[in-house]
DNA sequence: TCTGACTAGTCATTTTCATGAGTAGGGAAA
DNA sequence: TTTCCCTACTCATGAAAATGACTAGTCAGA
């Protein structure tokens, strides 16, 4: 049941329609929770249903109407009591990991190839965190702001999507480059 | 579709029973992929029945018999075609992140909690994942276990998974002090 | 002017994951 | 000797997540 509470805490510092919800959720910047669009729009439904989020329809001209969702109270209670849940240990569910446990099966060039590919994306998301982060901190420094700042809560979670990327890319840079020397090796033989 | 792929490599290196098998994915050492128990046994029958396993009977003495599984060709071919296909991005979905990003609406103290018993879990798990590497490459250094080692893949996963959980305590550490230290001076105003 | 992309969504279906309970014999400890 | 845990599984159900298709108007570019 995170992901009504993921929406909720999403919602929190600002008021987003769907769509908005979607693009932050899906796009880039999915930094402490991913869902699908359809997913979304199901769980805001049932939150206002619920009473823990309320919409107000924003009439626009030249596009669609769109409805703004914010927290209500009884939406920041539940939040409140999320967080005295426990919280499940997280794990690992990658395909690329899969991948490489089979790595002594498998080939090698291939597997290479999608190190490669992952070692670029991590890198481009740990570039746009990077941005994100300065975006938010101002003109302050990290600890400026973390000691001062008004609100540090998703800061701190793009913090982890930060690491997060940063080990993806460096874990397959170390990998690519163990299976390089490792096929060299096998071609001297 | 990675859970069958993940149970197809978690068996390349030796043949398990489902028992076996589900002790391997669940407890403690997930370290390529998580799965519950049900789960994998429904994978096996399915593995099973499209040939890519084959499964032996082990009759035992004062327990249970067992069925014991191994990749047959076919599957060896799955899992090669398998490695071929472009891996999707991965992404967090951890409830404590979630919590995090409410940081600033919810109770502190709960919060900094729930972030000392993930640090606590997550050093548990870095020991365990040490320990596991330094079984697999037995008296040699980790650079010369990766040269010229057998089987590389388990150690190479094992090392992501230790590198993750890592990522995980520094940020719960870190967290809890910027935590703790805007605490304190709410405090002192 | 046709194409494709963007906003702002909905509906339906399937696949995957998670939960809890049940079976059945063996061995160890209270 | 009753209770509990370990091996080795199976069955059933429900919740969550993924996939694909569809509507409908606007705008920019070829």
């Amino acid at each position: 049941m995170a992901l009504r509470h993921a929406v909720l805490a999403a919602l929190l510092d600002e008021e987003l329609s769907g769509y908005q919800l979607v693009k932050a959720f899906d796009l880039g910047v999915a930094n402490f929770w991913h869902a699908q669009p359809q997913q979304l729009y199901a769980e805001l439904t049932r939150l206002e249903k619920d009473g823990l989020i309320t919409g107000r329809e924003v009439v626009q001209e030249n596009r669609p109407n769109k409805r703004l969702f914010k927290v209500t109270d009884a939406g920041l209670a539940e939040l409140d009591h999320f967080t005295g849940t426990a919280a499940k240990p997280s794990f690992m569910r990658d395909d690329l990991v899969v991948k490489v446990q089979a790595a002594d099966h498998v080939d090698t060039d291939t597997l290479i190839g999608r190190l490669t590919e992952r070692a670029a994306m991590a890198e481009a998301k740990v570039e746009l965190f990077g941005k994100v982060l300065r975006t938010m901190r101002g003109d302050r420094t990290e600890e400026e702001f973390l000691r001062h700042g008004e609100r540090v809560g998703p800061y701190l979670t793009c913090l982890r999507g930060l690491a997060f990327e940063q080990g993806n890319h460096d874990w397959c840079v170390r990998t690519i480059a163990v299976l390089r020397e490792r096929a060299a090796a096998d071609v001297r033989e």
